[in-house]
DNA sequence: GCGACAG
DNA sequence: ATCTTGTCGC
């Protein structure tokens, strides 16, 4: 059902990893949504002893937060946790589950960043860009500095690298710390913002993300 | 060279 | 990510 296209093998060293990063980082594309997506997915790893780990996916309807489909993974880890190189550890293992999903999702909720990397090209450009899906990345950790956004639902504060805005430190709930939103693939950060309110109208994360770790946590 | 660094 | 007690709040 969803095809993955075959832009690179995965690597083992992380000179490798970088150079793939840096080639198919102009592949991702910034653009307002065509039109409201009805289903996000949520994708999350857990891990288990030694190098087990539990890749995780989840449909939900948007509107009504029900899980329409989800797959549950059990594989191996390929490689280790590195800063900046987050995507090669785990999307090996996400991809093969999206592979198996039954309800192709309207956008992909990735727990990570997505242009928010040092490279531009965290984990939910990866997934996008080979998926052709639209992405974003919802982290729960920002990767450089920012200004915490008052203390109210939706307030947010500009997420700077360099001289560029990447994302954005989003506030999903008062009294929580905020998320750290950007853009995957295929969407914009406007968009990303007000879609992630939508999921999280109770919780500091999106629904989507809080079911998939969930899941990932009893199976 | 040293520390910092998504999950 | 994961290892972990008690505690505050709904």
């Amino acid at each position: 059902m969803l095809k993955i296209r075959d832009l690179h093998s995965w690597p083992s060293t992380e000179s490798e990893a970088v150079a793939i990063q840096q080639r198919l980082r102009p592949l991702v594309r910034v653009e307002t949504p065509t039109a409201t997506p009805r289903t996000a997915a949520g994708l999350d790893v857990a891990y288990r002893d030694g190098d087990a780990l539990v890749a995780v996916v989840t449909v939900l309807d948007i509107a009504t937060l029900a899980v329409l489909d989800s797959v549950v993974l059990r594989s191996t880890t390929t490689f280790p946790y590195v800063p900046g190189l987050f995507a090669f550890r785990e999307a090996p293992a996400l991809l093969r589950a999206l592979e198996r999903l039954t309800v192709l999702p309207d956008v992909l909720l990735c727990d990570g960043q997505g242009l928010a990397h040092p490279r531009r090209f965290g984990l939910a450009c990866h997934l996008g860009v080979l998926t052709e899906l639209p992405s974003i990345g919802v982290g729960k950790t920002p990767m450089g500095p920012f200004d915490a956004p008052e203390d109210v639902r939706g307030a947010w504060t500009p997420l700077a690298l360099d001289n560029d805005v990447v994302g954005r430190a989003l506030r999903t709930q008062a009294g929580v710390k905020p998320v750290f939103v950007s853009v995957g693939h295929r969407y914009d950060l406007d968009a990303a913002c007000a879609l992630v309110l939508r999921l999280a109208p109770r919780y500091r994360l999106p629904e989507t993300t809080r079911t998939a770790d969930h899941l990932g946590r009893i199976n």
